[in-house]
DNA sequence: CGAACAGTTGATCAGGATCAACTCGAGTGG
DNA sequence: CCACTCGAGTTGATCCTGATCAACTGTTCG
């Protein structure tokens, strides 16, 4: 079973193998989700965290309208509503591609937390990261290009699909819908169609039946203005070291 | 000094008096920032926290050619770099009118939170707002247009600064130039400009010197598509109560 | 008094939306 | 086995929201 955010706790230093443990038994066999089916209802109350263990799936916000924004990807190994643990969804967790989820339930990780301080902390961390990525979205939905925009994202993807080791050639699974690329970048479907085509005609990408081949990562970094810093994916920092403090704050 | 986070602090029911005095006592006395400074740097890795005790300021992520994204504005009492706590800071923190910022060592709160775990959880719930309120934005940029965009930011502002209260003929301090409007909902000044005319000529709000009037709230928050709910005021879920299990999940 | 900045206005332009039609599989059911 | 549907992708034509450019006003402040 693919718990890749059991990784993504272990680059949090402090976090050992008995923390790991704990978590890894706490989570519960998975349930199937069908291409389409919605994992999480937006405005509900969950009682456990959904692990995404395969298959790919979104988060999103629909208006009454109709009009849809899609506001992250989970790939494989993601938590896909950490957030409900203290807060209700705003927001729902919609499947992709046929889905396998596991779950854990709240009371279960509240436990594990004070049991291990540093569960919680890390745990923490991931919203925070999670929270680096929206700020990111907004960033390119207010003031980048629609071309940079789809650039960007596709970068995005890559370096998470890969955990930061992209290269010329690799070919990744992102089973989306050019309709769901409009709805994650506030673009119209036509739009995005062109754009991909602009991006496919200059060799940088290649994209057939949800795979997505890199053609030519430097330029599709380029196109999409990208910079990996907020996936924040480097060696962690450790806590208060190395920290700048304000001119008058160390004299009191 | 206004230590509004207190409050915010105190809505998560379990935190007691002495959390919220043990937190109070590690404030550390205010330094004052001028209009316009630089309260955050971009990229730096802080060793305290943030405190706006009086004033307005703005977090944002500047483009190396000057194109700006502002990701959220903070009002008296907010906790504005809570991020640095365990990631570097990856957007600066800046001051809209003249500041005083208090602080509070990270080395201090993390002592705090290890005595009392419910601070620690606290001020995570209130990064996981943080986080919706950017879902939100991310809502607006991408899928609404300039008219409704500029009402819902401006309803956001007033719920906030009145704590949910809001009625009509309140009348509020935002010291923004419709510059940073438009950095802030991706527009250009010119249309921010315009926008603004009509809703003043409409007679739903009136904005001068950095005073917002609200003369129509339901016409405002109609006109916005606004509905607070992602800022998660109301009281606090009791964690694990009421929540909703998956079909198949009570079985194991 | 002049600079500098915020706000305003008008004219023009363009990025991307919208509308509509058509192609191309992949099912699906008779 | 074929007709049918349905979803996804594509294309062309046209429209419009909001960007850009440029000038001008008013106010504050040194």
């Amino acid at each position: 079973m693919a718990m890749q955010f059991l990784t993504y706790l272990e680059a949090y230093g402090p976090l050992l193998g008995d923390e790991l443990q704990a978590v890894a038994k706490l989570v519960r066999a998975a349930r199937r989700f069908a291409a389409g089916a919605e994992i999480v209802e937006e405005g509900q109350r969950p009682s456990h965290c959904s692990v995404l263990v395969s298959g790919h799936a979104f988060r999103h916000r629909t208006l009454p309208d109709g009009r849809r924004q899609i506001l992250s990807f989970s790939v494989p190994g993601d938590l896909c509503d950490l957030q409900g643990l203290f807060l209700s969804m705003d927001h729902g967790v919609c499947a992709l591609s046929p889905c396998e989820v596991a779950f854990i339930s709240h009371a279960d990780l509240e436990a594990a937390m004070d049991a291990y301080p540093a569960l919680g902390r890390a745990l923490w961390r991931l919203n925070l990261i999670e929270a680096a990525v929206f700020r990111e979205w907004l960033v390119g939905v207010g003031r980048r290009s629609a071309y940079a925009r789809i650039a960007h994202l596709l970068c995005e993807v890559a370096v998470r699909l890969k955990d930061g080791a992209v290269s010329d050639g690799d070919r990744l699974r992102f089973p989306v819908t050019q309709a769901h690329l409009s709805d994650a970048l506030g673009l119209s479907v036509v739009h995005t169609n062109r754009v991909l085509q602009a991006l496919r005609s200059e060799g940088v990408i290649a994209m057939r039946g949800g795979d997505l081949l890199i053609k030519d990562w430097a330029g599709l970094q380029a196109a999409g203005e990208f910079d990996a810093a907020y996936l924040h994916l480097g060696p962690l920092m450790s806590p208060g070291r190395e920290g700048v403090a304000p001119a008058s704050f160390n004299q009191w």
